[in-house]
DNA sequence: ATCGAATGCTACACAAAATGTAGCAATGGA
DNA sequence: TCCATTGCTACATTTTGTGTAGCATTCGAT
């Protein structure tokens, strides 16, 4: 079941969507994890948080179904993850074309 | 100048626009304006945030180039504003998709 | 066996961000 | 002149995030 949080008193899954990547540090750890699982500290470091709020992100993406943890590996995309970063991959593309036009 | 905040220490476009995205119903307010203006109280009437903190979204967003506020008309997506958006209309369908996983 | 390093994670005092409610100033129409 | 609509601010309270320290477990080397 979709945890229906904060601002999503609806519960479409847009807007539950929205919610959960409009969280502080969820779409930085989902880039981060882009590629390859990484260790928790090794995460932390990456993106700069506290190990409160790192964790707390891991445990609503693990809810979410789109990070998970391997004990030999460390965190990493789910299949689930890896499609929503797919959808995610042409605004790296765009944002350098954004930073031009707002130079 | 894009603006260097919070996370973004390297400034690099992908993390700056990153940062802005996951800033608390900044997603949310672009969904909202996706096809058409909407005024200051309409458009905080639809998130259910408060209007202090929409107004200083609607800051950022105008600040970053992607919304616009037309007297006449209200706030609304500048051309670039329409173009991010065209990249997360793919979020909309694959939410649906989403959700029916986690059922 | 035992030491140390790496692991995921928690505790907690402090700071920053968001909320909710009230209301202000400006504009424009009746 | 009155009232509604507009964008927006004030401010006390609540919620969220930070920064630092450190705990418990596992595993490999000595």
């Amino acid at each position: 079941m979709v945890k229906r949080v904060r601002g999503s008193r609806t519960g479409r899954p847009i807007m539950v969507l929205l919610d959960l990547l409009g969280r502080r540090w969820v779409l930085r750890i989902v880039w981060e994890l882009r590629d390859e699982p990484r260790r928790f500290r090794d995460l932390q470091d990456a993106i700069g948080a506290s190990p409160t709020i790192v964790n707390t992100r891991l445990a609503d993406l693990r809810e979410a179904g789109l990070v998970e943890l391997d004990p030999d590996a460390g965190y990493r995309l789910t299949a689930l993850g890896r499609e929503l970063f797919q959808l995610f991959l042409p605004l790296h593309l765009w944002s350098e074309k954004w930073a031009r036009a707002l130079a």
